[in-house]
DNA sequence: TTCATTTCTTGATGTACATCAATGCAGCCG
DNA sequence: CGGCTGCATTGATGTACATCAAGAAATGAA
């Protein structure tokens, strides 16, 4: 649970490249959850210098069983599936802009490019394009 | 909530293409649980003739709250978005065929390539290799 | 300030997958 | 039986994005 700063999780492929799962700005539960038994999936890192509160599942589960938060968040991971299955990389940056204003000022593009599933390369290129065209 | 028989719930982009979201078999809650004052994204139809019990949010909520199960749910969006960034059509394919080999006899190679985020004429062509890889 | 380090941009080229079009191959119904 | 209809396959071509490489611009430390 962030309280300041900024997290990211994210994973990394057979090839070694990492791919960012989501950021975790203040109020926001990072965590992989590994279902028992599994390895996880994600690594958790801090952008920015943060403070966290940390809790185990049954802790958390405890002091806030609050379906609509996981609701919710089913719901961004819904949406990012949505996305990541049907949108290309415009469509995807100009979403991501609009859902997350704030995110984009703090985070170097090579994460909001990791985070979209494209390159540094790529995502600068469509900003190029997106800028000549406001004009 | 499926009783029997398969359901799809799939969005249709901006060109008018459907992608899979998620299959429905017995004992899944298929919903889009929009977020109120915004529209759904998803469309639900059956694949096969299903038996159904229908319930509103609050009805579900009052009967089962049960945390756990959206825990799992979360998890498998999680799965689904790793595979997505940073899998190829091969892979996702291999890790869907393991992690749901009974879908695989139900549905038509068309529907699960549009799980998959691929075209049937890719999948197609990744089986082929596949079959070519065992002998 | 200057140098070092990282990030962003730009261009040339490569590639995984999409698209288009044709063919094969069931199942089904007259 | 023949003819239809939808799905799977195959080949040829197209394209969005990746990769590679080189500068430019920003950031930060001494």
């Amino acid at each position: 649970m962030v309280e300041s700063g900024l997290l990211r999780s994210y994973t990394v492929d057979s090839k070694g490249k990492e791919h960012i799962y989501m950021f975790g700005p203040e109020n926001w539960i990072v965590t992989d959850n590994c279902p028992p038994g599994s390895p996880c999936q994600l690594y958790i890192d801090a952008i920015e210098d943060a403070v966290l509160k940390v809790a185990t599942k049954e802790e958390l589960l405890k002091e806030t069983p609050d379906i609509n938060a996981l609701l919710r968040r089913l719901n961004a991971m819904q949406t990012r599936i949505v996305m990541l299955m049907s949108a290309n990389a415009k469509e995807r940056y100009e979403h991501f802009i609009q859902t997350y204003p704030d995110i984009i000022q703090r985070v170097p593009q090579r994460m909001i490019a990791s985070y979209l599933g494209i390159t540094p390369e790529a995502l600068s290129r469509v900003r190029k394009e997106l800028s000549h065209r406001q004009q």
